[in-house]
RNA sequence: GGCCCCAUCGUCUAACGGUUAGGACACCACUCUUUCAAGGUGGUAACACGGGUUCGAUUCCCGUUGGGGCUACCA
């Protein structure tokens, strides 16, 4: 069996979205699972609306998801001939017609059906009872027109890889437009067009194209090439159960890059959307997913796009990194947040905050304040706190300077430190957590953080003792 | 309105006629502990409803209800 060919077909109006970035994942797995050939088409037939940044911007958030193509990216609106010839052929035939009506003539017929109000509008192919003397002289005159696709009036049915059988009528669907009046193309047209041409044989798309998809069998039948595999897959809900939109917050894979998700993390959560590889199997490695993925395994049913486990899942693949693969987007991000670390090794900072962290932003957030204490603010907590130890914060932070100021620069560790803190706080009759909350307020500004002796060694014994000496919560 | 799709904990899901309906996120306890996480332990929580088919339905069929998609010279 020579290997299957699949594509991601998105048009470049937009960022990409987490849903078609789903879509692209899906049909990636499939190829790689099979052998099979990834094929990219960008579907520019909209040139009001597509643009080369928005391009870009999908090659890119692909990328960093890891999903990598085969061929492309090829550009649909560079096959506007074999588009309009293609339509040419099916008027030649007479599975097609010319059709002469204004756009308002057809919202005035489009009008009276609504207000019947029993059925959906058709176009009443009043054009195709023209006859051929009369189209002649139509176009002899100069007058515009575009191409209709005469729908053949019977069962246009399909095996969907996921929802299995699924029947249209043809007698329900209209005679839909496949050329414009200015000869570009209509979508449902270039998409059959093309792939016939990239002689793609599974279709792996949303379920948004499941009406779509009689119009497109009608037109492989017309252009007598046998249909490709169908898998409709489910969409991806915002929390209310809409379609996911601007208004559920973050949408375009761009916004969780920006969040500091881990590229792999982002792969292996939206894996999980709409896909489950049976039994309990979550967190896995590629090769693992490309295995276990089968059209079989999808469901029929929309998913909601839950943000919350989507960022435990990132959390786990962040602790199961080591520091130094992380030190790179700590960079990138402190970077962003006008941090300048120097030659500075990064790995340990990054090690005593990882645990606590669920993103790539929490972590440099933390780093940040570690390099330099001064950055850090105080947080509702830790406020409270100060105002309920009143002048024992302060000096109970002296004390734990002068005792720290004991311990040696080559000493400098977790162990000593400790043994420091806890010699000095039971000579001075001080709690241990009295004594260690206003040390990890004075450094984070905050109540929460890894243990204090840790804190402090990776701080480091100037920085630390320096902010231990002057700080004072009024300024 | 018409056509089509869908329906298990709040969310992601397992189950492919017989299970105390399992796991994960979130949530709540407990544990660990110098705080918080992480980890560990335990807990709350679901088969939309009504008919069939069957010895037996979450599972198969039909209907109801509820959601969603499409209904352009957009993609």
């Amino acid at each position: 069996m020579p290997p299957i060919r699949l594509r991601f077909a998105p048009s470049p109006t937009g960022y990409l979205h987490v849903g078609g970035a789903r879509t692209a994942l899906f049909n990636w797995l499939l190829a790689r699972k099979t052998g099979g050939v990834f094929v990219l088409r960008i579907e520019d037939t909209d040139k009001e609306r597509s643009t080369d940044a928005h391009t870009q911007v999908i090659l890119d958030g692909l990328s960093w998801l890891g999903i990598t193509w085969d061929e492309g990216p090829y550009f649909q609106g560079q096959y506007g001939d074999r588009h309009r010839a293609d339509a040419e052929r099916l008027l030649a035939e007479g599975k097609a017609y010319r059709c002469f009506c204004t756009r308002e003539e057809l919202e005035a017929q489009r009008k009276q059906t609504v207000q019947g109000g029993v059925d959906a509008f058709r176009y009443d192919r009043r054009c195709h009872k023209l006859s051929k003397e009369e189209v002649a002289d139509r176009v002899a005159r100069g007058l515009t027109s575009v191409i209709r696709f005469l729908m053949p009036h019977e069962e246009i049915a399909w095996d969907d890889a996921v929802h299995g059988r699924i029947s249209f009528q043809g007698h329900d669907l209209d005679d839909l437009v496949i050329l414009r009046s200015d000869g570009s193309p209509i979508y449902n047209l270039a998409v059959v067009s093309d792939d016939i041409a990239m002689r793609i044989t599974h279709v792996i798309r949303g379920d948004d194209h499941i009406s779509n998809t009689p119009k497109q069998i009608a037109l492989y039948r017309a252009l007598g090439h046998p249909v490709p595999v169908f898998a409709h897959v489910p969409m991806i809900l915002g929390s209310d159960g809409k379609k996911l939109s601007k208004r559920h917050g973050a949408t375009a894979v761009g916004d969780y890059q920006d969040r500091g998700m881990l590229p792999l993390a982002m792969r292996n959560f939206l894996a999980l959307m709409g896909w489950s590889p049976g039994g309990d199997r979550e967190i896995m490695p590629e090769q693992e997913m490309i295995e276990l993925f089968s059209l079989e395994g999808i469901q029929k049913k929309p998913a909601v796009f839950d943000p919350a486990k989507l960022e435990w899942m990132n959390g786990q693949y962040l602790s199961a990194l080591p520091a130094a693969e992380l030190e790179a987007p700590v960079r990138r991000e402190l970077g962003r947040m006008g941090v300048e670390p120097g030659s500075r090794d990064l790995a340990p900072l990054i090690d005593s905050v990882k645990t606590r962290s669920r993103t790539i932003l929490d972590i440099a957030a933390q780093v940040a304040v570690r390099l330099d204490p001064a950055r850090s603010t105080l947080d509702p907590k830790a406020t409270q706190l100060i105002a309920k130890m009143g002048d024992d914060f302060v000096r109970n932070l002296r004390l734990a300077a002068t005792a720290l100021d004991q311990v040696s620069e080559s000493d400098w560790r977790p162990e000593t430190i400790l043994a420091a803190l806890k010699a000095s706080a039971e000579s001075n009759q001080v709690k241990l957590g009295d004594a260690m909350q206003p040390i990890r307020v004075a450094l984070t500004g905050s109540t929460v953080s890894e243990p204090v002796n840790e804190l402090l060694a990776v701080v480091g014994r100037q920085v630390a003792l320096q902010r231990l000496s002057t700080f004072s919560p009024g300024g």
